[in-house]
DNA sequence: ACTTGACCTGTGTCTTACACATAGGTGTAA
DNA sequence: TTACACCTATGTGTAAGACACAGGTCAAGT
């Protein structure tokens, strides 16, 4: 089948099969009347693992080497095991990160709530984040 | 103060600092005997908003903006405001994302451990990731 | 004076996973 | 023939710096 037809089976974008394609990760037939590419049963079933691990937060470059592994006739999982460990860990730092930075938000926006908006002085952007200025007054610029 | 100072006044990276004058976020005075930047005390109190932003999750476009409205003289508390809002609502986004995968791969993981390692088939890459896959015979490629 | 190390400069590239853009070609139905 | 949908290869943009390169300047030490 066709790009398009392959994204659509697949629920994904021309461009992402495409783009695969491109750095090599799925590999279609040429058909040499009309240059199009053309893939097959083989690659659908690839392309849906590397949808799944895309799922999981694989990157392309994990995936990647999954697939040399694989492709060498070696088994993969060990380093799916590894990867998905990391995934983790690293997913588990953005979940912290995100949590603090939406507490931070959400204050933010409660602390400023009873807040004027007030027009800016040579101290000063805006009160709202910069919190409370104390002036001091230029030394050098 | 040069670059470098400023940035380890700021608790930033002289990369950092050279990146914000590069893009016209601060602007400093070039010292003409040997081409040297020098960073006054407004432009201090300027990254030191640029940097709060930063921590609040503000892109730097957002910031610019920001700023722009600010160095005409206008209140830019609005928009802080209106940006603030907005970064919550993508941070809960980035918050459930990371949520629901930090999930996905522990479920992952747990349901690994009481499964094997497999050599890669014609048919499949990694069960761990492919799951429960049937076997059909290749139709074409 | 020379050397060394720390800092400086302007400019360009890299990172990630696509989405988008360009300039054309192919197929099919009206 | 036209219009539309799809195709191609190739290049660029996205975001916020970090890194790279090729050189210049400064100051202390030898």
């Amino acid at each position: 089948m066709r790009v398009t037809e392959l994204a659509n089976t697949m629920n994904t974008t021309a461009d992402t099969v495409r783009y695969y394609t491109r750095i090599g990760l799925i590999s279609p037939v040429k058909n040499p009347e009309n240059g199009y590419k053309t893939y097959g049963q083989a690659v659908q079933q690839r392309l849906k693992f590397i949808l799944s691990a895309r799922q999981l937060g694989f990157s392309v470059d994990e995936i990647k080497d999954i697939l040399v592994e694989a492709d060498k006739g070696h088994t993969a999982c060990p380093l799916v095991r590894e990867i998905v460990q990391h995934r983790l860990e690293e997913t588990e730092k953005q979940f912290q990160a995100a949590l603090l930075l939406r507490e931070k938000l959400r204050n933010a926006i409660s602390e400023w709530q009873s807040k004027p908006d007030k027009v800016p002085t040579g101290h000063m952007i805006c009160h709202l984040i910069e919190g409370n200025v104390h002036h001091k007054g230029d030394n050098n610029e």
